[in-house]
DNA sequence: TGAAATCACTACTATTTTAGTTGACTTTTT
DNA sequence: AAAAAGTCAACTAAAATAGTAGTGATTTCA
């Protein structure tokens, strides 16, 4: 029942882009301020990309900037695109996993209790993070 | 972010006694009824006990009962018998984990993500299960 | 009273997932 | 054309998960 490591590195790599403002970051800036090698992060950073949170510029004067507002990033998106679908057991996302053995009678109970998840995660954005951050450092 | 298996399992012996009655039904039967491995059962079963959801019998006519209500076991109790402490990160947990590193801003974040999942996992009861299998049956 | 039935415990192994590194390659800017 | 920057694939290490094996302890009842 972990987020892990892969999906809460995502989520700061946006909170840096976030509070960094408009000019292209550089991977070796973000891996500095994160703590994180840059080689990782040039991994980390390809499903972000991909799923549209951040865009890359090529070159001299290149880096990552934020592709989207915060307050439309979501942490659900940020985790599922890092670490695949949110759901506390595999059958909710991949039917053939379960279905055919049994009519299995906890499917919905599982299904549910998902659906609760990915709304609650789907209700934080990056923009709260990045409100709580400003206030910290105030 | 999903329930291992060993939670799975523990839920799924709970519904098998839950079903079965009152008299002391085998470790040998559930696992047959369950198509898990009758050692492995052995094994699964212990934290069951020792957090008090079952209560074992020794001797000829032995076997496990369950020690409370259908009602009064939530699916959160269990999991968290079987997989330790339900939480996103683990630092919601362990507060040393994070805290000292830095005045982490997304922590406030993580742990109200946690008290909702814990909550929906805790609105859960085995009774539930119980009626959805027995509905199912019917 | 002792043998059969039954649960209890510890140590070990295999597999899978997570986490992270290395190095060669492509694109873009100046 | 050279320097700066991102892209991609293959590999390794560590940790967590899943499951097995074998021995020990307790209880019942003929």
């Amino acid at each position: 029942m972990k987020i892990s490591t892969k999906g809460r590195y995502g989520w700061r790599i946006l909170l840096d882009l976030a509070l960094y403002g408009e000019t292209p970051r550089l991977m070796r800036e973000i891996a500095a301020s994160q703590g994180i090698s840059e080689k990782y992060i040039s991994r980390l950073i390809v499903p972000l990309n991909k799923a549209g949170f951040v865009r890359s510029i090529r070159g001299v004067k290149g880096g990552f900037v934020l592709a989207k507002s915060p307050a439309d990033i979501t942490l659900l998106a940020v985790v599922e695109a890092m670490e695949g679908a949110v759901a506390v057991v595999e059958c909710v996302v991949d039917k053939a996993f379960c279905a055919k053995a049994e009519s299995c009678s906890a499917c919905g109970m599982w299904t549910g209790l998902t659906a609760e998840i990915r709304q609650a995660m789907a209700k934080i954005t990056l923009a709260d993070l990045v409100a709580a951050e400003r206030l910290k450092q105030a």
